[in-house]
DNA sequence: TATGCGCCATACTGCTGCGTATGGTAAACT
DNA sequence: AGTTTACCATACGCAGCAGTATGGCGCATA
């Protein structure tokens, strides 16, 4: 019942939710295995059901400790650029560059049938999709929700392609203009 | 070596292929077993083994299927119509529409990263991208490939949050505009 | 120093699913 | 009639993984 006792035990189940997002992100959400996960961390399965009472419940931490870092900082970030417009080109060019993070989110959405990520991951999709609701609605644009749907769409799918079709993705310089393309179309003038 | 024969035997496999395809679409890939689509058939493993040298063969059987019947026959179709953007039209409607399709295109997304399937759906979707882009240039917009790898993105990220996040799109009437909205940012007028 | 507890290792059971080996059956062929 | 062949059932070995039971070690506290 101690403070410092309970630091320990939450910074060692958060050490095994880390490595379940990076199992995840690289092997996805069906060859996450306990196992593997206790040879990585140079443990056994001992260690792992002391923290958890089954592997739902890990990916469910798992997908918590996903949901605070990327929906909440990165919105909380991006919410200090004052202009609506400049905020969603910031939550793009974020999203298009970081490939482990694109890796992560289309393993959880390839799971998002599984009852220990589904909710969860609805109600993030939700949160971000008012959030470029509420970016459209201060640019005066019409129809915001719609938009934001479009250009929430947009995203995930440019994350696909550039996974599954890397190769018919323009390379470095020309890249930039296709990024430009994508944000023209979905923000207007 | 009779043609009857070698007809009957393609037709056999062809049947497991096509259960296949039915089980990756609502359980996904990783989840296909032989085990359980010989129960939904009504045989045993034995009848697969001797169809199929193991379980990526018979991947690569229903994903060669899924190929043709897909991206052959839906181009071919669409390919009728003599205006541009009715084309791109019909695409876009033929794809939101069905819900099976879509699913089974994002069980095969998800495994990507599988061997047997990873450089056969990157050639599928290298080919829909190229007629797209050809549809964009016989409209004579500028940039018309990337605009083509815009448009399959915002087709792709659809197809996933209509089956992530359900609740965050509008139902029925509203649904068309939100389609509309879709439409108009890709295709310029 | 003894005792309790946090943390992990070891060793097991049980299940599932792949692949194989082998036998059986019905029809076609000789 | 005998033989081949296409097709499938049965039975098995094997591996991976979830979950449990139990023991051990170090450290804090009494």
């Amino acid at each position: 019942m101690n403070k410092k006792i309970d630091k320990i035990v939450s910074l060692s189940s958060e050490k095994w939710a880390e490595a379940a997002l990076e199992a995840m992100a690289t092997h996805g959400v069906a060859d996450l295995s306990i196992e593997s996960l206790a040879r990585e961390l140079g443990v056994t399965k001992g260690s792992f059901y002391w923290h958890f009472a089954n592997r739902s419940a890990l990916i469910k931490a798992a997908l918590q400790l996903w949901a605070q870092r990327e929906t909440d900082d990165v919105l909380a970030r991006v919410d200090r650029e004052p202009d609506p417009r400049t905020r969603i080109e910031k939550i793009v060019e974020e999203a298009i560059g970081n490939k482990r993070k694109s890796a992560l989110y289309l393993a959880l959405a390839a799971a998002s049938s599984d009852p220990a990520i589904g909710p969860t991951f609805q109600r993030v999709l939700e949160r971000r999709i008012a959030y470029l609701a509420d970016c459209f609605a201060a640019m005066g644009v019409t129809a915001p929700r719609h938009r934001a749907l479009v250009a929430f769409s947009e995203y995930v799918g440019i994350m696909h392609t550039l996974r599954d079709a890397p190769d018919s993705v323009p390379k470095k310089p020309e890249f930039e203009q296709f990024v430009q393309v994508a944000i023209d179309t979905v923000i207007p003038r």
